[in-house]
DNA sequence: ATGAAAGCGCTAACAC
DNA sequence: GTGTTAGCGCTTTCAT
């Protein structure tokens, strides 16, 4: 049978739920302090073994769980991380917070998700949430900065981690992705399946990413002695409807390319929408390359092709670095810059192009990559 | 510029993080006591109007938060609210979960996530995690409940919120939903186009929310006087790889169904993606109609035709039954069972049966309900 | 090595 | 109506 408790301080169980066990019950089980309890069950190394032994009997006994909001409130440490993204809706975004959450949970801190919306007053109350919840640092993975909230979170000096770009502060860390590689291998793909002929649908240039991302496509073209044509550069949204009207532009005109490379993998979708409404197929007619390798690409029909930006990389350095921020002697405190490598995923919205001796012996193309899907 | 504050307590921005305020030092600046800064934060209406206006003057001067870790210590309450939910990769629940959150932060909430993966020892570490953190209460979204992790939450008493079927006990709450309503606008959807040849794929069948499907839609069938042939009734796992399969037993049977009713989105979109691997078409040669109404339905070739279950109404009656739990003196603080409507959101991928005069006239179908993509 | 006690920031009971 | 004060459950000096 458990103990009874009676002191002054905890009348058993009245006001609190049952099952809310305090430390000084478990000290009184024990026979011992509640500093050595307290110290006991940080593993302290000086406490006697024989001490803790009997400690950690009685934790077991009273089913002492400790009090996370006490030891925040003394520690001045939550162990709490925020993660802020644009729109959790956005099929991106599910992912990296699955892996930020697994790794941040692994290493003892808990996660609260908050999502900007593109709204000031939600952001707003978002931030004001997180800090009165004393998180002890935020992620902010929307691409594409949103001023305001910058602006807020820079003034309370705390670790903070931004995707491609941010201020240049303090504190701040920068999670730096590869696009060129992962575009270059992209274009790579569709070139050595044969195709001369590849359109671009970018992000919106007036922002940052996007336009990083467009930049590397025409390098990549470049490189392998490809000029692109000004018809075949369109501007997308990163949103599905973008993707579709983008694609129905480079349909309409003249010189129809025989592959089309994507910024993101929602413009991609977009282009397959556009393209399932006329009489092309997808990949015999023409072929399409995302970014990003959301879950979705290889649900398509046929599952996308497309360059996988991944989310575990980017959650665990995300975490890494905001850890190097809150702890004070963490092994690589001073880092700032944290590379994301990008990788290409072969599917089946990619083959060789229509009229190549390959595709006219209808055989199926070699594909450098095994389909994950 | 912001006073100086200088007291044996909180000597000022030492060991703390600039920006971290606390109410003393509001209550010096209004030149007030702390419990009256405290019940003017409270909004309680017993504190002279003039004094709650200095009180608030001085919280925006000095940029006060109060400390929610602070308040949930002495009031034990956390206003924290667990989310359990089995898999977040799964694509149903990123909508929930954003529903839930959403509603949960407009009503004072914060929403700690974590999902069960089917681990044991995963859910074993997510409830010690969940009960240290204090939670208010738990809302446990996993369709196909988990016995150890039902016996663990159920053992603490505290507000409990199940789908479809839980343990009858006291502070327990399920949210029933109306599978067969909606199952039936599918069948008559499907019906009204002309479709007799109706096949179904199901969930597993050892689990109940499944079966209940699978009941609902051989009531309905009944109903408009349609006998369902044994081999028209097929076993998937409510993943896409068995919907898969299942379309295949389908499609390798003699008596091909000119429509295809699937327990749930994945499964459909399974079944889309087997059909898609023969010279068939979706609608022309045959219909395929899912449940759930995930969002990547909208984003199939053809966009999906679906049995939508409102993760808004399962949000918001999760919250409101967790609520119900929490708050004594709630105005429903006795329901227990919580209905969950349905309703068809028709796409494109539902059309007239092959061979019918319509179909032949090639003339698009009428459309009961807007399609939403 | 251990215990007593202060105090993290706040609310609520109690006095005035 | 307002202030004083005792804790909420814990960590952490500071003595011992």
């Amino acid at each position: 049978m458990i103990a009874s408790v009676s002191h002054s301080r905890n009348q058993s169980s009245e006001r609190k739920r049952p099952g809310s066990v305090s430390i000084r019950d478990v000290a009184q089980r024990a026979g011992v302090s509640i500093a050595t309890v307290s110290r006991a069950v940080n593993r302290i190394p000086t406490v006697d073994p024989e001490l803790a032994r009997r400690v950690w009997k009685a934790i077991d006994e009273v089913g002492y769980l400790p009090n996370t909001q006490a030891r925040a409130l003394v520690s001045g440490r939550s162990h709490l991380l925020g993660l802020i993204v644009s729109e959790i809706t956005n099929p991106f975004f599910p992912e990296l917070v699955q892996e930020f959450e697994n790794l941040a949970t692994a290493q003892g801190y808990e996660v609260l998700i908050g999502s900007t919306n593109y709204d000031s007053a939600r952001t707003e109350s978002l931030m004001r949430r997180l800090l009165q919840r004393n998180v002890d640092g935020v992620a902010v993975m929307t691409f594409g900065v949103e001023e305001d909230l910058v602006k807020k979170l820079v003034e309370r000096e705390f670790p903070l981690v931004f995707v491609d770009a941010g201020p240049g502060l303090p504190n701040i860390h920068v999670l730096k992705v590869d696009y060129a590689e992962g575009i270059r291998q992209g274009v790579q793909h569709l070139a050595a399946l044969g195709h001369r002929k590849i359109a671009f649908i970018s992000g919106p240039l007036e922002q940052r990413s996007p336009r990083v991302r467009r930049e590397a496509f025409l390098r990549a073209m470049t490189e392998i002695g490809i000029h692109v044509p000004a018809e075949h550069l369109v501007e997308g949204t990163h949103t599905m409807e973008g993707g579709i009207a983008a694609m129905e532009r480079l349909l309409e005109r003249g010189d129809l390319p025989t592959a089309v490379m994507c910024s993101n993998d929602m413009t991609a979708i977009g282009a397959l929408h556009a393209i399932y409404r006329t009489p092309l197929k997808v990949p015999q007619d023409i072929s399409v390359v995302g970014f990003d390798d959301i879950h979705l690409a290889q649900f398509m029909l046929p599952p996308l092709t497309t360059v996988q930006m991944s989310c575990k990389s980017l959650a665990a350095a995300a975490i890494e670095a905001l850890r190097a921020g809150i702890e004070p002697d963490h092994p690589k405190a001073k880092q700032k810059e944290w590379p994301i490598s990008t990788q290409i995923v072969v599917r089946q919205s990619t083959a060789f192009p229509p009229g190549s001796l390959p595709a006219r012996m209808n055989k199926e193309p070699a594909r450098p990559t095994k389909p994950r899907a």
